[in-house]
DNA sequence: CTCTAGATAAACT
DNA sequence: GTTTATCTAGAGT
């Protein structure tokens, strides 16, 4: 059972291996981002507003965010202005209709752009909680081996290790650093 | 492999 | 009014 409301890089590793499903579509997370709240590259730094209000909402709710004028990136919140980035999933339910979505691409949940495409994500969908009607999130916990590294494409605060991998699994969306 | 365009909301000056 | 942003696809070297 996962527990959303803890440390949120401890969420962060417990979500690698968990089942993701929006409506019927999804498949096993495989690569996650932390997001604190002191922590300047995260949304919630300068506090509270229009744009990243979902992530001040309960643990275990949708964060959904426009990502350079094109990409609609999922996030699980945590405690009140900390989330998670689902970076990669495995594809397993709803293939097809992601491949649709996705307009043939090989590539069909690798990266937080494709994954919200793939799973057909709006902003509208921010604020509903996992366990709500068409949102499933389960199983998890530290049951595989993880690779650990810094995150991806921001421009502050660099340097914390809060990039999580499932270690052997093809589809991440960018190769962790060899240890 | 590197480079660049694309597209838009919100924060910032 | 200007700049930035949790990025991707496609073209070029």
């Amino acid at each position: 059972m996962l527990i959303f409301d803890q440390e949120i890089t401890g969420l962060a590793r417990d979500l690698i291996g968990a089942r993701l499903l929006v409506r019927g579509v999804g498949g096993t997370v495989l690569e996650t981002e932390a997001y604190g709240r002191d922590d300047p590259a995260s949304h919630s730094f300068r506090g509270l507003t229009a744009r990243n209000a979902a992530m001040f909402g309960p643990a275990g709710s949708v964060y959904v965010y426009l990502s350079y004028g094109c990409h609609l990136c999922l996030n699980v919140v945590g405690r009140p202005g900390e989330a998670v980035l689902i970076r990669a999933i495995r594809p397993e339910f709803g293939i097809e209709a992601m491949r649709e979505r996705r307009g043939g691409a090989g590539l069909l949940a690798a990266g937080p752009g494709r994954v919200g495409q793939a799973l057909g994500i709006g902003l509208s969908d921010g604020g509903t909680l996992f366990g709500a009607e068409g949102f499933a999130l389960e199983g998890g916990g530290r049951a595989t081996e993880l690779l650990v590294g810094p995150r991806i494409g921001i421009t502050r605060a660099v340097e914390r290790p809060w990039r999580f991998g499932m270690a052997g699994a093809p589809g991440l969306s960018h190769p962790f650093p060899a240890r």
